[in-house]
DNA sequence: GGTCCGACTTAGAAAGATCCGA
DNA sequence: TCGGATCTTTCTAAGTCGGACC
């Protein structure tokens, strides 16, 4: 498997382009580039301007003229704060001890759900997923089997990959569903999507918010299997099989998720093995029972993490282990502790473990495998899926993000007598792994998807669940049906922008928070804010942004800085419309910085509304909605194509770098970031000089004069004037490709691409935009994604978001 | 109408696997 | 062949949101 670019690749650059610096986080900015500043929409042009509201606001802001000045989005470069590692070369030295302290539908199709499998007479490899081990070189229409020896799918039961077994799509429900005694928001009429003559701007217009066409009777394109390219030439009707309803029965109940369930329940990890290192207490070794060795285990692999820097991380454990101590045992204080020996322990067994020959390594996993084979797969409606977490989460100390309140407390062993299980009635029930234990419950819901459950051990309240893995069939529609909802948004949207942008002003307070509020979860792809327990970390989302997160600069910017979900922190500046920035500046009259903006709000309040605007929309659909339609728009700006598959790749990944931005997925730098940099500015200074001696050599071969010597004294090879040019061009090439390797390295150091790759973008996009340039899908997919998205890979190429 | 519970999606970090250049 | 870089997978924390309950 080869997940690089071709040879010939270009290094991926990103320039900043200004589509949707609306969206842009003032730390994800490099100070040195200048910034494009954009204009809100509304400002320029009417909301309500339909023909370019099914675009992304981004770009409908980029239409707009840019202003030089500082009326616009505002840069400010700043570091992340929870950015960490920033150069592995200043390692943390290792403490040796621890430091003290609708009324319309809109007009979307439902899915031809009625076709039969029309693959059934194709042999069994051919037709059948098993979910999640899709091969790489696959005919994206033929999904591979594993081989998997015994726990092979009777072929009466097969389901083809794109066939899920669940309920049929509550969206469509909706679609087809009376009006509802509100007013909603009148989607835009849109016609079908198919009409490849027809200009993609202009089908983009007339397009139906639902996938239609697309997802009934297809036109599809079939992947050469040699190159896993798909090839234009060959289309092949093909009627979708995804989009099929349910097997459930009818009649089988509304929430019904699946008939049959059959698995092996979950797989508990190993039972603590003492190794007998003591840790010193005031400079000398201390005995302790294995239950106490453990933890204290637990502690001393985590002396070289940050969470050692973290009073409320020490203090956490101290107060658990203190418990498992005793209170008349030798030790009575963390700060006399060293756990430096169980430390050098564990890292001298990891180095074993990586100095094991690979025959070593092959066998333990074998091991693993073989011991793990029963808990991995599930049969779902006669259909075998894989599971995704099958494995009980281990004893270990809690690793909560940001300031957790909570971190550092010992998360306990979960035992058998902990784990409801969920299976199909008349499903053998599985063994307990554990012998002479049992299970704490059994039940057979076939309402919900989880195959067994906890409670978390640090927050009770809360529980820990098994699920199906990502690529299963239930998972897939729920996927599939996330996308629908944010398609059929589309043909909302417009409607919705005018509302809000008419309730600037409401004279309701209530009501020109939620639209404000609204504004800013489109505007910004903020999240809703559920409101959080004392017990969590102190993070916001926009129902609970507090008034010192949000300060207004006159005329009309608005500069947001707070932590959001992972106490991931969010920076932006933004110029609002002036009614927003009216209203904001209002909301923060009379209270103090750590009172509620939106003192009127919650998410339900918020939700509510949303649902009187779009059937079943909510908060979170914008995000799925902005992050869609940005990456549909980006690739589809050039409507002539070409490019080579390296190119493609490169227009892909900027794509994907603005959604990632739009959203605020962020990474830590790695490790090495800064030793990777400097070692690429070396390397390009060297080869600088390459060029340099080579330039010498070529005007002294043109006077027929032999080279000098090299940088290190041996005489060079005679060459032609020719040759010489040939060599300087190289290595000017390789230093260009240096240079441009560099610069994204840069600019993705703190972007993360993969989330939105996983969670917002419809696949479809991806597929479709794939035939149409002819782009392996394994460019932009790995095996997993390909796995998760199968239900995509059959899609029209004409599709559009 | 507010709170809590339950089920699910979304998220970044860490671990593991693979690639690739010296 | 080795080791660092890069990509993939695993892990589990932290969100969202619907609905039951009071």
């Amino acid at each position: 498997m080869n997940y690089s670019s071709d040879e010939d690749d270009k290094p991926l650059v990103f320039k900043r382009s200004s589509n949707s610096d609306r969206f842009k986080h003032a730390n994800q900015q490099k100070p040195a580039v200048p910034k494009p500043v954009v204009r809100p929409a509304a400002k320029q042009k009417s909301e309500s301007d339909d023909s370019e509201d099914d675009k992304p606001l981004s770009s409908r802001i980029s239409t707009v003229p840019i202003k030089p000045n500082s009326n616009h989005v505002k840069i400010i470069p700043t570091t992340r704060p929870q950015v960490k590692h920033e150069d592995s070369n200043h390692k943390k030295p290792l403490p040796s001890k621890i430091p003290s302290k609708p009324s319309v539908g809109p007009s979307v199709k439902k899915h031809d759900d009625s076709d039969d499998d029309d693959d059934d007479d194709k042999p069994l490899s051919l037709r059948v997923n098993q979910n999640g081990s899709s091969s790489r070189d696959i005919n994206i229409n033929q999904i591979k089997k594993p081989n998997i020896g015994s726990n092979k799918r009777p072929p009466n039961e097969e389901r083809s990959s794109s066939q899920p077994s669940v309920k049929k799509s509550k969206l469509s429900d909706s679609h087809s569903s009376p009006p509802i005694n509100r007013k909603p928001v009148k989607p835009e009429s849109e016609s079908d999507d198919d009409d490849d003559h027809v200009p993609i701007s202009q089908r983009i217009k007339n397009q139906p918010p639902s996938s239609s066409k697309s997802s009934s009777v297809k036109k599809v394109m079939k992947v050469n299997s040699s190159s896993s390219t798909f090839k234009k030439s060959k289309k092949v009707e093909k009627k979708s099989k995804y989009s099929k309803p349910s097997k459930v029965p009818p009649g089988s109940g509304e929430g019904q998720k699946w008939t049959s369930l059959v698995h092996n329940g979950v797989i508990f990890p190993p039972p603590y093995k003492p190794h007998g290192v003591k840790i010193l207490y005031k400079g000398k070794p201390v005995d302790l029972t294995p239950e106490q060795e453990e933890v204290a285990t637990m502690f001393a692999v985590m002396l070289d993490t940050d969470y050692m820097t973290k009073s409320m991380f020490k203090e956490n454990f101290w107060n658990d282990w203190k418990k498992m101590l005793g209170k008349n045992h030798t030790i009575q204080s963390l700060e006399d502790c060293d756990f430096k020996p169980i430390y050098d322990w564990h890292q001298s067994e990891k180095e074993k473990k990586k100095q094991m020959s690979t025959e070593e390594k092959k066998a333990i996993k074998e091991e693993k495998m073989k011991l793990e084979e029963k808990y991995m797969w599930a049969i779902v409606d006669g259909v075998k899926e894989k599971v995704g977490n099958f494995r009980v989460e281990p004893p270990g100390l809690f690793r909560g993000r940001g300031e957790h309140p909570k971190m550092g407390k010992l998360k306990k062993r979960i035992r058998p007598c902990d784990i409801t299980i969920n299976i199909g009635k008349g499903a053998p029930i599985p063994e307990c792994p554990i012998p002479g234990e049992s299970w704490k419950e059994i039940r057979h819901d076939n309402t919900v998807t989880w195959l067994a459950y906890w409670n978390d051990p640090i927050n009770g309240k809360d529980f820990k669940y098994v699920f199906l893995a990502a690529s299963s069939a239930l998972k897939g529609q729920s996927d599939k049906e996330k996308y629908e909802k944010a398609r059929l948004l589309k043909g909302y949207i417009s409607g919705i922008r005018q509302a809000y942008t008419k309730d600037f002003t409401n004279k309701d307070l209530t009501k020109r928070q939620v639209a404000v509020a609204t504004y800013l979860i489109d505007k910004l792809a903020l999240r809703a804010g559920n409101e959080k327990d004392d017990d969590e970390a102190d993070t916001v989302g926009c129902c609970t942004l507090k008034v010192e997160n949000v300060e207004p600069k006159p005329p009309n910017i608005l500069k947001f800085d707070f932590l959001g979900k992972d106490s991931i922190r969010y920076q932006n500046e933004v110029e609002v419309e002036l009614p927003v920035f009216k209203a904001i500046q209002q909301f923060r009259t009379g209270k103090k910085g750590n009172e509620d903006l939106f003192d009127k709000l919650d998410t339900s309040t918020l939700n509510a509304h949303l649902k009187e605007l779009m059937p079943g929309l909510t908060a979170k659909v914008f995000r799925t909605y902005n992050a869609s339609i940005t990456l549909d728009d980006m690739l589809n700006r050039d409507t002539k194509g070409g490019g080579n598959i390296a190119e493609n790749v490169v227009v892909y990944n900027q794509a994907n770098k603005e959604v990632a931005i739009i959203c605020n997925h962020q990474r830590s730098v790695s490790k090495s970031h800064s030793a990777q940099m400097m070692k690429l500015n070396e390397k390009i200074e060297e080869l600088k000089g390459v060029v340099g001696e080579l330039e010498i050599d070529m005007a002294r071969a043109k006077k027929g004069k032999p080279p000098l010597k090299g940088s290190d004294g041996k005489p060079k090879r005679n060459m032609n004037p020719e040759a010489i040019q040939k060599k300087i061009d190289q290595t000017n090439a390789k230093i260009e490709k240096m240079e441009r390797d560099k610069e994204t390295k840069e600019d993705l150091k703190t972007v993360a691409l993969g989330t939105s790759k996983i969670n917002y973008l419809d696949p479809r996009i991806t597929v479709a935009w794939c035939k149409r340039r002819e782009v392996p899908i394994e460019k932009i997919f790995n095996k997993s994604l390909l796995a998760k998205f199968a239900w995509s890979m059959d899609v029209d190429p004409s599709f559009r978001f």
